[in-house]
RNA sequence: GCGCGCGUAGCUCAAUUGGAUAGAGCAACGGGCUUCGAACCCGUAGGUUGCAGGUUCGAGUCCUGCCGCGCGCGCCA
């Protein structure tokens, strides 16, 4: 069910949308018809002195109209009825106009809201919404950047199907260049059995591919500029003849690989299978919501990037330079090369084959790379090639937004980039499994109070929660601040369950959980409790819940998920306020009690769906 | 050199997309459990939002110029 199901005489559940028409309205008979279009701008009040909404469209308009806000905020306040929705509105400032609600309109919008929709509208956009995640390179262990590229990735679909779009999560496997090639001869050249094929047997083999296949024509200059002996330039001048020669293999085997030759096909599929059981794995622990259905690699495009040559060639969109192809942009320097000299195509054609095909036979409105942000230059290239040859045209001409995330990178505390005490980047796997054992380890430790209902609970049990509890501390410290920034990868923070982390809302969530298991009652005996918003607090979150389908709705919007985070955590802050100052089992009778244990199931709902939209499970205890 | 991104409290981060007195957490200090879980709540203190101009009723947010840090800069991905 849905806010679009809802009968007209269920009033919607978001007290905005009653303002915005009362003071449209009240625009329309104060101004004339012809100011019908104008946005109230309608907004939460940040400080309750200013009431519990305002409407700050005065300042603007009166500009427009040459008179004084504060004039015109005052002639459309007096033409507002807001009937019993909400006080008579005040004037404040230079023309704000403060609202508050009566405490049956609030209990009315928030019994309206209490349904399996939560007060999150449907986005009837039929266009897909396309979600570039993850972003696994064959043969590669999963590093801390692929946490991002694919916990963000993630979220951002989860928000997407929530508001009932359509989501394609590509998984754009990296799993068709020159390095695929140099790690599969070297594996075979090292008569590797590629059946029993382990996570460490790649990464060996990537490790020395790269190791073989490093010239060091720099090293050989100097010792011949600076007379070394004959020693020294002898062995240079071997590594760098065997890292041509070891090149030369590789591009052999990738040349018989594209060519279909099936024994070489067949080891290049075990290759990916044994990456992506690890992959899986992880993706499994982090509850993530990505299998082989969602992988659709480089490999997927190879027979169509000829004809991304064409068509550029056709469009006249692309020229030679220097025996290679490449696209030219009005406003800078660097054109995209989208064919090599030697004939061959590059990362750019691969990706221009991906928009199109997300775009045309995908149908996606919206298409996302959530990819770090080093390679902001390259997806400005690519989308702007795009789009000259018109291939972000959807099959019924909506014009498709082509947009990426370019997350900032994880940092140690030494502000670097986040690598092992040896100076090697830090695997994903090793990252979840700390994460786990402190989370086990805090849950573990919380049990021993008698009090606590994970007392006594078997170990196994035990870890299944604190797993739960680990991983939410390591996705939502990910997901809750600003995506563009780098943020410092600080573990204690994370599982010190204080303050904005995930810890902390699961435990908020967990509380309401007791808390109605213990009232003995069933959700019948609660359904039509009526709302009774007499304390500061009970208000307070009243208005916290009401706020979460505008919280939903935004991030599909900006495409910033720690937006959600902000408001789960402003909604748990009100929830424990209002559990510190409301008892609710103990109330003083048994329909404030009723009131009470419906605005837990409520907190815990939305709770619930929050984190879930999220990625982040919301255990009953913990 | 050119391009892009980022500078907010001692530390880690927010700021409803241009709105009112810039808010949280940590660290510091003070208060609250014989009552639903204290992984909590309430309070005190902490700021020239890198600097200088500009736009306007209003700027952390937009524009210009500096400073600092990071990233990128044709045939790797």
């Amino acid at each position: 069910m849905n806010a679009t199901d809802q009968t007209p005489s269920t009033p919607a559940a978001d007290p905005v949308e009653h303002l915005r028409v009362a003071v449209r309205q009240a625009i329309v008979a104060a101004l004339g018809t012809e100011y019908a279009d104008v946005d109230p701008v309608i907004r939460a009040s940040q400080n309750p002195q200013f009431g519990d909404f305002q409407a700050n469209f005065a300042m603007a308009l009166a500009k427009s109209l040459g008179r004084k806000p504060r004039d015109l905020a005052t002639e459309v306040a007096a033409a507002i009825d807001f009937g019993d929705l909400a006080d008579p509105p005040e004037i404040a400032g230079p023309g704000f106009i403060n609202i508050r609600l009566k405490p049956d309109a609030l209990a009315r919008c928030l019994e309206a809201m209490d349904d399996d929709a939560l007060g999150v509208t449907a986005d009837p956009d039929p266009h897909a919404v396309v979600i570039d995640l993850c972003g696994v390179k064959v043969a590669k262990e999963l590093h801390v950047g692929h946490l991002r590229a694919t916990i963000i990735g993630d979220a951002l679909a989860r928000i997407f199907e929530r508001r009932g779009r359509l989501v394609h999560r590509e998984n754009h496997l990296g799993d068709w260049g020159l390095p695929i090639a140099m790690v599969l001869h070297e594996l075979r050249a090292s008569g590797t059995n590629l059946d029993t094929l382990q996570l460490a047997d790649l990464n060996r083999a990537y490790r020395d591919a790269q190791l073989s296949a490093r010239a060091d024509p720099r090293g050989l200059e100097t010792a011949l500029r600076t007379h070394a002996g004959p020693h020294r330039i002898i062995e240079l001048r071997e590594q760098n003849a065997g890292a041509q020669d070891a090149l030369d293999a590789a591009k052999a085997t990738l040349v018989r690989l594209q060519g279909g030759d099936p024994e070489l096909v067949r080891d290049w599929q075990k290759l990916i299978d044994c990456t992506m059981r690890s992959v899986y794995e992880a993706i499994d622990l982090l509850n993530v919501d990505l299998g082989p259905e969602n992988n659709r690699g480089e490999s997927f495009y190879r027979d169509r990037l000829p004809d991304v040559i064409d068509a550029f060639a056709r469009a006249g969109l692309a020229e030679e330079d220097d025996g290679a192809l490449v696209v030219r942009f009005p406003d800078r320097e660097r054109p995209l090369v989208i064919r090599k000299s030697d004939g061959g195509f590059l990362y750019a054609t691969t990706d221009l084959a991906a928009v199109r095909y997300r775009v045309h036979e995908l149908n996606g409105g919206r298409v996302i790379y959530v990819v770090d942000a080093r390679q902001r230059d390259h997806f400005r290239d690519v989308f702007d090639a795009a789009r000259r040859i018109g291939w972000d045209q959807t099959p019924d001409h909506r014009t498709a937004e082509l947009v990426h995330i370019g997350f900032g990178t994880v940092l140690g505390d030494d502000k670097r980039p986040l690598k092992t005490r040896s100076g090697r980047n830090v695997t994903l796997r090793s990252l979840l499994d700390e994460a786990i054992e402190r989370g086990i380890d805090a849950v573990r430790e919380r049990a021993t109070d008698e009090r606590a209902p994970t007392h006594g609970l078997p170990d196994a049990e035990i870890a299944r929660i604190g797993r739960a509890v680990g991983i939410a501390a390591i996705k939502y410290a990910d997901l809750s601040n600003d995506l563009v920034r780098d943020y410092v990868f600080d573990m204690d923070r994370m599982v010190a369950f204080e303050g904005n982390t995930g810890p902390y809302l699961q435990y908020a969530h967990a509380r309401t959980a007791r808390i109605l298991g213990d009232s003995g009652l069933d959700d019948d005996a609660i359904d039509d409790a009526p709302l009774l918003l007499r304390e500061p607090t009970e208000k307070l979150l009243a208005l916290a819940l009401l706020r979460y389908g505008q919280a939903v709705a935004q991030v599909t919007d900006s495409l910033e998920p720690h937006r959600v985070c902000t408001y789960l955590y402003d909604l748990a802050n009100a929830f424990n306020a209002f559990y510190q100052q409301c008892p609710v089992l103990k109330a003083d009778d048994d329909e404030t009690m009723r009131s009470r244990l419906r605005l837990c199931r409520l907190v815990r709902r939305v709770i619930a769906d929050g984190l879930n939209i999220l990625g982040i499970e919301a255990p009953d205890r913990m």
